[in-house]
RNA sequence: GGCCCGGUGGUCAAACGGUUAAGACACCGCCCUUUCACGGCGGUAAUACGAGUUCGAUUCUCGUCCGGGUCACCA
């Protein structure tokens, strides 16, 4: 059996959209879980909406995420050439030849006289004005240089059935499908028409894509027996929605928040875990595994994992699997990370960046959260008194200025401000007062940062302030009372 | 509106004729604790509805309802 090939044939319109990318990622790993081709063709037949530098976006995306293609415009292969713009003389026969067959005709209809055509909902498609024409007269037109596109002559009875992955079995009547543009006025190939032609002679075995092209695949299968070729496999991806603010789902798209993979870069997502993410959106591995790298991906997946119904993009559980990657990380990858955070917070300071490290790790979901977690570190807050008072930590106005007096007593003696030192002193007082730990922390911690919730407990805080830092605040603190 | 597809907790989803209908996120509670988190334990919450087929339907069939997709010289 010939090896799997399939492609991901995006347009060069703008940014990566979530959806684009999770079939990317899924063309990908049905072509890697079988030991196949992953190929990359760029899909800018559409000359009208090209944006300037969107093939580097697809690229950088690809490459960050790790969806190493086989063959693809910057790397060659034997099918080039891999961007459709570039093989715009190829498609023209192939039209020509469906013309000659009778399976497609010229038509001289005007864009005015098409957009009549519509109702007063914007739908209702072509009429076959231009179908059958005399011979003659076609002639005459094409001699006279009016400009013409070439479309596909649907059959008008029967109908068409197809076979799909995921779907199973689809019927659609003939009567149904409209004579399609194969070939535009300005010479290039219409999306439909180039997929079919490119995805043959690029030997792809599998086509993977959103299930919005479900209704329009017995088109392509048309085609496919008109020029007498092998109909590819189907797989048919349900769709990622987003919901809107009255509560109902749609196609995800703009007015979700960030749906393009570099907005979600941005915000803070990792890129695994993204891809992460939209892996388990549409598909179930056997055993219910959620954490997933690409490697562990493709060798899960399969198709029958892939399920039907549309699926809601939500955000707390990407910010959940982006939690747990930070908290799988290293520490050096997370002071990697962190460390531009940091600098907004401290500039070029050293802090014991290990103990940050340490108050950080389990408790952020973004790297974006540390400098609105530290910025107490840079500036003492304006703090109410009452803060002192804590009932689990039996805390009152009365033996927090006592704990405070205490607590700078003995740091003061500290010769190392450091971590360990700071902790054994503290513990060592509040056994000698005969208090709970909480009852001296409680108090020392509001003091050092002036807020109710802080990342670690106090005597990280008072480590990472520094000696003359950590005993002006406690002394500040006394002074409320 | 026509056509196509879908419908298990708020969300992602497992169970592919027989289960007390998994699990994860979110939410709530308890424990741990130096606040918050992390971690541990526990809890609330679902087969859209109605007929059939069957000894037995989440699972098969039909209808209803709901949701989505699609109807371009866009992909």
């Amino acid at each position: 059996m010939a090896s799997v090939r399939t492609r991901f044939a995006p347009s060069p319109t703008g940014f990566m959209h979530v959806g684009n990318l999770r079939t990317a990622l899924y063309e990908y790993l049905v072509a890697k879980s079988q030991g196949g081709q992953f190929v990359l063709r760029i899909e800018d037949t559409d000359r009208e909406r090209l944006v300037e530098g969107a093939e580097d976006v697809i690229y950088k995306t690809l490459e960050k995420v790790g969806l190493r293609h086989d063959e693809g415009p910057d790397i060659g292969g034997d099918f080039g050439p891999y961007v459709q713009s570039l093989r715009k003389d190829l498609y023209r026969p192939y039209a020509e030849q469906l013309v000659k067959a009778g399976k497609a005709y010229y038509c001289f209809c005007t864009k005015e006289r098409l957009e009549s055509l519509h109702d007063e909902n914007g739908l209702g498609g072509y009429d076959r004005h231009c179908r059958d024409l005399p011979q003659e007269e076609v002639q005459q037109l094409l001699d006279a240089g009016t400009p013409h596109v070439i479309r596909q002559k649907v059959p008008l009875t029967g109908s068409t059935t197809f076979q799909d992955a995921v779907f199973g079995e689809i019927t659609i009547e003939n009567k149904e499908i409209e004579d399609q543009v194969l070939l535009k006025a300005d010479g290039y190939p219409t999306y439909n028409f180039a997929n079919v032609i490119d995805d043959h002679l690029m030997h792809i075995t599998h086509v993977v894509r959103g299930s919005e092209y479900l209704t329009s695949t017995p088109k392509y299968n048309l085609l496919y027996e008109a020029f007498g070729w092998e109909i590819p496999t189907y797989i048919h991806l349900p769709l990622i929605m987003g919901r809107n603010e009255d509560g109902s789902v749609s196609k995800l798209s703009k007015r979700h928040g960030s749906t393009s993979f570099e907005g979600l870069v941005e915000e803070g997502y990792l890129p695994a875990v993204i891809t992460n993410y939209i892996a388990l959106l549409g598909w179930c591995p056997k055993d219910n595994q959620e954490i997933f790298s690409l490697e562990e991906l493709a060798k899960s997946f399969s198709v029958d994992g892939i399920s039907k119904s549309p699926a809601v993009f939500d955000y707390d559980k990407l910010a959940w699997f982006n939690g747990e990657y930070i908290k799988a990380m290293s520490e050096e990858e997370f002071l990697f990370h962190a460390m531009p955070y940091y600098r907004e917070v401290f500039g070029e300071q050293e802090k014991p960046w290990e103990i940050l490290r340490s108050i950080l790790q389990a408790r952020i979901t973004k790297f974006r959260e540390i400098p609105t977690l530290l910025s107490f570190f840079q500036e003492l807050p304006e703090y109410p008194v009452e803060f002192f008072t804590n009932k689990k930590s039996k805390t009152t106005s009365e033996n927090s200025p006592q704990m405070l007096q205490a607590a700078i007593e003995v740091l003061e003696q500290l010769p190392n401000w450091e971590l360990t030192a700071i902790h054994d002193s503290l513990i060592g007082l509040a056994e000698r007062l005969e208090v709970k730990n909480g009852t001296l922390l409680w108090p020392v911690r509001i003091a050092a940062a002036g807020t109710l919730v802080t990342p670690g407990g106090a005597m990280e805080i008072l480590a990472l302030l520094g000696k003359e830092e950590a005993l002006r605040r406690l002394r500040l603190g006394l002074t409320k009372f």
